[in-house]
DNA sequence: GACAAATCATGACGCAGCGTCAACAATTGA
DNA sequence: TCAATTGTTGACGCTGCGTCATGATTTGTC
């Protein structure tokens, strides 16, 4: 029977199958081609079904998200591990947070979590995850920062703290890349390629603060690009998979 | 009659009106509590009026961006104008970008109409009107840029336009903003001053690149200061009343 | 001032999509 | 074998967008 066949598939991890179908329409068709219906139609479960799962469409929406900051928080983990520079591992993860950029069904995700409408309506819990997430890639940049300080690499200025100073890259990182996102052709006002005058930024900005060691902006961009193959390597699955999936 | 004393308003400048009730809506109840039901009853009109002066409700929203667009222009070319030194013009600009930000009436527009499902269903003379108004608005900044270069204050580093090295305070700017209206707790991570945190990386940046006069942070921000409070009197009318009204 | 043409206002209607819930089915446990 | 519990279903109520036939108002013309 129709009803046995489909039975047959687990019943434990529907879950993950939610959001692995709806990650794709959310990326494909925005947040308006996602809805419960066909979320529902295309699981051939019924939408109450959905609903034991999720207690409302936003919720699905944040639940995405905490997948997708799980999978930066680890990029950025593996990045900033992958040297014992201070500068270097920091350089790193600028090239973990481009990476993670350009995968857009996860990258996307964040611009979405950021409207109110959405977020204001998710669950208390999920909100709380995701809150979580963000304070443990904090952790990593900024513990990164003391580590320069208790070296000696980088004195920090007069009334900044170290996730302050941090702040600033955040903002220029993940500024540049909304803009990009979302500025319809910024091409036409002279910006042709954002991440490489970005990395200049970060660039500039990291020797403005005197951060040792000064290097030139050759080899800044020869670490980042190594790091961003390595990178690539280690997380080819999470990035290429969900794009064709 | 009834019909008679709703005539007696202005037939002319409805467009007007119409944003002038939506305004508060999408600032207080954000894009859930702006209805077309809703403007429609509260202006007394039937939602079919409505509809003779916008396409759909997206479109609403962008009209709203265009003022608040103006507004920053204006705001921008006011600060661009009131130094004949570059640096502390681009200053300034930063202190009018500050002001623009803190005023969420107008703020808050901007990051719906990077929302693609509202930019994607409004009309395209809007999407364009809106462009417009980034490239004016980039205009004045850029120009800026080359006059610090015809100056002899900045040199471009090698691959930097003027347009890109200002997409990277844009960037820094905007990105910072948009995380303390969105990121819950920022205070929670350890930035508890992100405008302040933020004024000290443009700082160290514009350093960073040697743009002449070199300063040190106190005279940046006693530049700030008093650039902000010349605007903020000067723009009084546009910031305090959309706030009370 | 009378009448036609053009313009504008109206709100009932069709439709899509969210979230609920009473009814029904399956599973568990004794 | 028969509760009791747990899980599933889709019709239903409701909100809100955008349309359009109808009717009102204005404009233009003789």
């Amino acid at each position: 029977m129709a009803t046995l066949t489909r039975k047959q598939r687990e019943l434990k991890d529907r879950e993950a199958q939610i959001l692995k179908l709806a990650r794709p329409i959310l990326l494909r068709e925005g947040y308006q081609g996602l809805s419960m219906e066909r979320l529902a139609s295309e699981m051939e479960y019924a939408k109450g079904t959905l609903y034991n799962h999720f207690p409302n469409k936003e919720d699905i929406v944040l639940a995405l998200a905490v997948e997708s900051l799980e999978l930066r928080f680890q990029m950025m983990e593996s990045a900033s591990t992958s040297s014992s520079c201070p500068r270097v591992r920091l350089v790193n993860i600028g090239a973990a947070s481009e990476l993670f950029a350009s995968a857009k069904e996860h990258f996307a995700i964040e611009a979405w979590i950021r409207n109110s409408t959405i977020w204001d309506k998710a669950s208390p819990e999920r909100q709380q995850l995701i809150q979580q997430c963000e304070g443990r890639c904090m952790g990593i940049v900024a513990g990164l920062a003391r580590d320069a300080v208790a070296r000696r690499d980088l004195v920090l200025p007069q009334g900044l703290s170290a996730e302050e100073l941090i702040f600033g890259f955040w903002s220029i990182t993940y500024g540049s890349q909304v803009l990009s996102a979302s500025s319809p052709s910024l091409a036409v006002l002279g910006i042709t390629n954002p991440v490489s005058t970005i990395r200049h930024h970060c660039y500039t900005l990291l020797n403005g603060f005197a951060w040792q060691p000064i290097m030139d902006f050759q080899a800044h961009e020869q670490l980042m690009s190594a790091e961003s193959n390595r990178l690539r390597a280690q997380f080819a699955d999470y990035l290429a998979n969900s794009v064709t999936h």
